[in-house]
Parts: structure tokens; C-alpha cells; sequence
DNA sequence: ATCAACAATCGTGTATACAAGAATTGTGTT
DNA sequence: AACACAATTCTTGTATACACGATTGTTGAT
């Protein structure tokens, strides 16, 4: 129970709405969410204030949290502002690669290599999240590596969503290995362009995250 | 008193943190707090929790708040990736500028125009944030915008400390010329490009950074 | 004199009680 | 039957009380 009521809760909570068990627009309880996990409404309170902070519920003084529900248009600009980062961790990455990171990378891309063969999406949903993870830690950018890690979690879920689309396994995949070529080959350039257009969502694709947002 | 001592004390303890006078490292009681601000600590540990999962501070369990101390390495990554989510930013309001917009960066920009001309360091710190916030505004992407205005917050205080370096004033505002007329043409690259430059911490600047933080 | 162990104190973490505002339901009037 | 207003109920916001862990200071032994 991570040795901290709150803490604990933060997660259990910002999980579920991840996982959209809490969906969008719900409102959450304090006193039920106190009851459901079995503790008193204080650190409850005190989650749903840090989930507020991060940006995943409103609290609207005196009329208690919703989920919020950024919508397709946010998600969109929340992908935009993903690219961009992505695309300074990759060009980061290119200058600054050294043997442990030059090392997790390869690993995690012939991970990548593997379920993507097998048509294993789910598979591939983590090993990709590994794979961009390994690119932010080798950036050598602490702070980028926060903001890019924050800001995948919370666009998981989409993510999640586009890997169901039709070949997107085996587009993704190549893309990966022209990302990694750049990488190794030291420009910048080129991986900040690549990985720019690897994670935002141009042309069909955005219409394609449209229609499983709203499949929901 | 914002209709919610909670939420007012986040405001307030932030600001007090931001204008440095709890100084990082220093350590947050709870209790003194409270009666500092004459409430209880029920809305002081609310405040606290947000400014933890903001960043601000870091709540260690069982041993209480201390603002966090981020360190030339770190407030230099914080700048790098400012420059590029304002390089973004600059990008978007090149392409879709609207005579709204345009307007507000005219405005602005005569503003720094002004202070910069007298010599009036404070009114060119104002005036540049209101330049840099009408970009931002621009842009059209509202969650962009948040990210930009939430770490130009943070990093306020070092740059204020940048200004006073001999001549920044001038060279800033020539800079924002440039940025402007490049946004103006519909330069969306050039934009990216002279603002990434605009923000970022090169080469003596660093150093500049660095000596101003420990002279504190 | 130094270190270790134990005790006291201080501060955080959680629960609960109480107050105040919002939402809802019920009643009365048109 | 529909709308408006009032009373009740439900939920949030704040204070306080209590418990547990950490820190610090003191005492005794080596």
C-alpha cells in the first residue's frame, strides 16, 4: 500500500482513468472513493488534489472532480506537443549516444522487431513504450525524459487505440528502424525529423484516432 | 481569498517560492504554515500535495516538504525544452495567424519596444512575458499554450536574473524583431528556428545563468 | 571521550466531526 | 399541469484529535 495512504491512491486512481474505468466526464466521489478503498475521505482529498494539479480531473470548488475529457481536438494538440518533444529526445539522443544507451536501444527495438512480426499488438504496445522510453533516457535530458514519460502516460490510452489500425504494427516498426539508423548515425536532424512525424498524427490518422475515440 | 483556502494557498506558497523568498532546499512545516497563513493544516497539506505534483516541491514520507532545489544542470534542461515548445509555438502562429493575434503581437511588441528603449529592466521582463504569451495565444492550441505558460512560470525567476546581464535588453528586443516578421510573413520554420535560438541558453549565456544563480 | 541504546519530543499521516454551500425534492400557487 | 420557491438532504471544505514514525537528546557503558 506504498506506505502512504495518498500517494497510493494517486496512482490507483490515475490508473483507472487511464485504463478508463473512471471515464471522461465522471464524477468522482470522495466519499465513495473513501469507502471503496477503505480509507477516510482525507486521503482521497488529497489524491484527486495532485490529479487536479497533473491535469487529469477538474475540481470545480464546492461541486466536487470530474475526469476530464480532452476530446479529439486536444488529444490532437497533446500528440503535436508530443512530436515535438519526441523529436528533441531523438535528436538529444543522436549527439549525445554513449554504449549503455546505444545498447537499450537495440535491445528494445529487436523487441519491438519480434512482436511486431508475430502481429502481437499488444505485445507491441509495450515494447514500443519501452523503445521511445529508451530514447528519452538516452537523450541525457532528465527533465525532457519527465515530461516525455508524463505526457506518454497520458496519451496511452490513444495510443493504444491507433496500434489496432490496420498495418500500423508493421508501418510503425519500420519507422522505428529508420529512427535508430539516424540515431547511431549521430544526426540529429534527421531523428528529430523522423521521430516528428513517427509520433504526430497527420492526414488520415487523425481521423482514424477520431473514430476509435468516439467508438468508445 | 479565492473562495478556497486551499487553492489560495497553492497560489500563495508558489509565489513565495518563485520570488525565491522559500529558498530552495528550505524546508516546509506544515504546522507553521498554518498558523502563518491563520488556517488550519488540512488546506495547507491540500496546497502542498499540488506543488509536490507539480514539481515545485517534493514531499518525502514521514519528513515533511522541502522546496526542490533544480540546479544549473537542471534549469538549463528546463530552458532547452522551453525553447522547443516556444519554437512550436512560433511555428503554429506563423501559419495561423489571425488579425486577432496579430494585433496582440503588435501591441505587445511595441510595449517591449518602450521599456527596452528606456532601459527599464522590470518593464521589459512584464512586456517580454506579454509578448511571449501572445505567441503562445497565436499558435491555437490551447494545451501548448498551458505547458508554455506553466514552465515560463517556473523558469521566471532566472530569467529575470538573465536580463540584467549588460545588454540582453537590446539584443532580446532585436531578436523579437525578427521573430515577429518572420511570424508576420507566414515563415513558420524561420519562426521555430529564431525563437528556439531566442530562448534557448548558448554557449556564454549558460555561464552567465550559472554565475547569476550562485551569486544568490 | 566516544558511541550506542533508549526515551522523550516533535511532526506527519489519517480519521472524524462540524459547518457551509449546492443540489434536489416537495409543496403551493397560478 | 407547470413553474417557482422553500425546505431538506447530500457533499464539499475546514478544523481538530489521535496515532505512528522519525528525529533528537540524554544517559550509561566501553
Amino acid at each position: 500500500m506504498s506506505e502512504n495512504a495518498g500517494r497510493w491512491l494517486r496512482d490507483e486512481i490515475e490508473n483507472s482513468i487511464l485504463s478508463n474505468e473512471f471515464a471522461p466526464g465522471e464524477r468522482l466521489d470522495e466519499t465513495v472513493l473513501a469507502t471503496r478503498f477503505g480509507v477516510s475521505r482525507t486521503p482521497v482529498r488529497e489524491a484527486l488534489m495532485q490529479l487536479d494539479a497533473i491535469g487529469l480531473i477538474e475540481i470545480r470548488p464546492r461541486r466536487g472532480a470530474v475526469v476530464i475529457d480532452p476530446g479529439p481536438h486536444r488529444v490532437y494538440e497533446m500528440f503535436e506537443v508530443m512530436a515535438e518533444l519526441e523529436g528533441l529526445a531523438g535528436s538529444l539522443a543522436a549527439r549525445r549516444l554513449d554504449k549503455t544507451s546505444r545498447e537499450a536501444i537495440t535491445a528494445t527495438h529487436s523487441r519491438c522487431e519480434q512482436s511486431a512480426g508475430a502481429g502481437d499488438s499488444d505485445a507491441y504496445y509495450y515494447d514500443n513504450e519501452e523503445f521511445h522510453k529508451a530514447i528519452y533516457a538516452a537523450g541525457r535530458s532528465e527533465f525532457l525524459e519527465e515530461q516525455c514519460v508524463q505526457l506518454h502516460r497520458r496519451l496511452r490510452p490513444y495510443r493504444r487505440l491507433q496500434l489496432r489500425v490496420r498495418n500500423r504494427l508493421s508501418t510503425s516498426f519500420s519507422e522505428h528502424c529508420a529512427i535508430v539508423d539516424a540515431i547511431f548515425a549521430g544526426d540529429g536532424d534527421e531523428a528529430r525529423r523522423l521521430l516528428r512525424t513517427h509520433v504526430g498524427i497527420q492526414g488520415e490518422r487523425f481521423s482514424d484516432l477520431v473514430a476509435s475515440m468516439s467508438a468508445r
